[in-house]
RNA sequence: GCCCAGGUAGCUCAGUUGGUAGAGCAGCGGAUUGAAAAUCCGCGUGUCGUUGGUUCGAUUCCGACCCUGGGCA
């Protein structure tokens, strides 16, 4: 590497890894369980909804045997009544990338919840951490006032912040006036140096799993569903019902869930619920390859980067013989 | 067989007193900084069942036929 390389903009590198990302239903951890036959891997999750104990079947969860042929880090470390966020997996993943490298073990990275890919690839901004009483109060407010009325004021103490959100985003509107009432501050202010981190992930190898077929895709998440309901799906949401989980927790508002939740309040019939839910998990599909698409959350300066269209066995096959030559331990 | 209702977007339907049509959902594209499987924005994708007639012009009016649902037999 040329000494001209500028030192400020390339912090310390991380030990190698590998990260696979892709949308639902893109084959991620039949994957990650081909590099792990081969190699001494940690599997770390990336993933919003496995973080949850309890949500199982639904969030297509590593089963117990595969969980045990290989570590899994970041499933099952919050209760459904918890919320767990981008800011806490980037501090997580990061520390468990260098105990696992400590271990003599690869650090592998798998899932799709492309936004913790972004903190941890990019970087996040040191911003206050959500406040569960002050989210309340604006709630009040935005049901009597209305969000565009909470915009409006947005627009009068942080107008940069208002003027990228729209007046109908409610949750965002609402993140925007909460760091300014916390730290005093817009929340763009608290933005600068957040990708101090760049060429962090040098020696990386990042794999990106993007189905070239629609169709295709969307033929794997019906039965992908099917079997979720065959395997007890349904049970699930009403076992979280009746522990009392609130219908409008983070956890029962993920795909599948909440559409089930209102077959189980006696709402909806299951044929109309699981219809809904395979829509809304093609649209998560869809959100998850338009980050893709953007590129913005790729690290920068990592070397190494792979595409393939996982559902087409040949590709899948090359691309694994390539990650478990990647994931060789390092000498 | 007869009577009634209906046939319009992938689905459910609205509408056009005759000037080739629009909602919701689905779908597609995009945004995305501590809820992200969240939240939000944009885009109508059509032989208006078929066929003949009337008309400058028919998805609309008239006839016949086909199909679906309900009723009577």
């Amino acid at each position: 590497m040329p000494a001209s390389m500028s030192a400020a903009n390339a912090g310390a590198a991380l030990p190698a890894g590998i990260a696979i990302l892709g949308p639902t239903g893109s084959g991620k951890s039949q994957l990650a369980m081909r590099i792990a036959a081969e190699r001494p891997v940690e599997i770390i999750s990336v993933d919003s909804a496995q973080v949850y104990r309890g949500l199982d079947v639904g969030t297509a969860k590593p089963s117990a045997e595969e969980r045990h042929v290989v570590v899994h880090h970041l499933i099952d470390i919050r209760e459904p009544e918890q919320v767990y966020s981008a800011g806490e997996f980037r501090t997580d993943s990061l520390a468990l990338i260098r105990e696992i490298h400590a271990r003599g073990r690869v650090p592998l990275l798998v899932g799709g919840t492309m936004l913790y890919y972004r903190a941890l690839f990019r970087g996040i901004a040191q911003l206050p951490t959500a406040d569960q009483s002050l989210r309340t109060a604006l709630d009040a407010r935005a049901a009597r006032e209305g969000w565009p009325a909470l915009h409006a004021e947005l627009a009068a103490a942080d107008p940069a912040s208002a003027a990228r959100i729209h007046p109908h985003d409610a949750q965002r509107i609402q993140r925007a006036l909460e760091v300014l009432a916390l730290s005093g501050q817009p929340l763009g202010a608290h933005w600068a140096g957040e990708n101090a981190d760049a060429g962090q992930f040098r020696d990386w190898t990042i794999c990106e799993l993007e189905p070239a077929d629609r169709a295709q895709l969307h033929a794997v998440l019906a039965e992908r569903l099917a079997q979720m309901l065959r395997a007890g799906l349904v049970d699930e949401v009403r076992a979280l019902l009746d522990r009392g989980l609130d219908a409008n927790s983070p956890a029962l508002r993920l795909v599948g869930y909440r559409q089930l939740v209102e077959h189980c309040q006696g709402l909806e019939s299951l044929e109309s619920a699981a219809a809904r839910a395979l829509a809304a998990t093609r649209q998560l599909a869809k959100r998850q390859l338009t980050w893709l698409r953007s590129g913005k959350l790729l690290p920068y300066g990592a070397r190494k980067f792979l595409h393939c269209d996982s559902l087409n066995p040949t590709q899948r096959d090359h691309i694994a013989r390539l990650l478990i030559n990647a994931a060789a331990p390092a000498c």
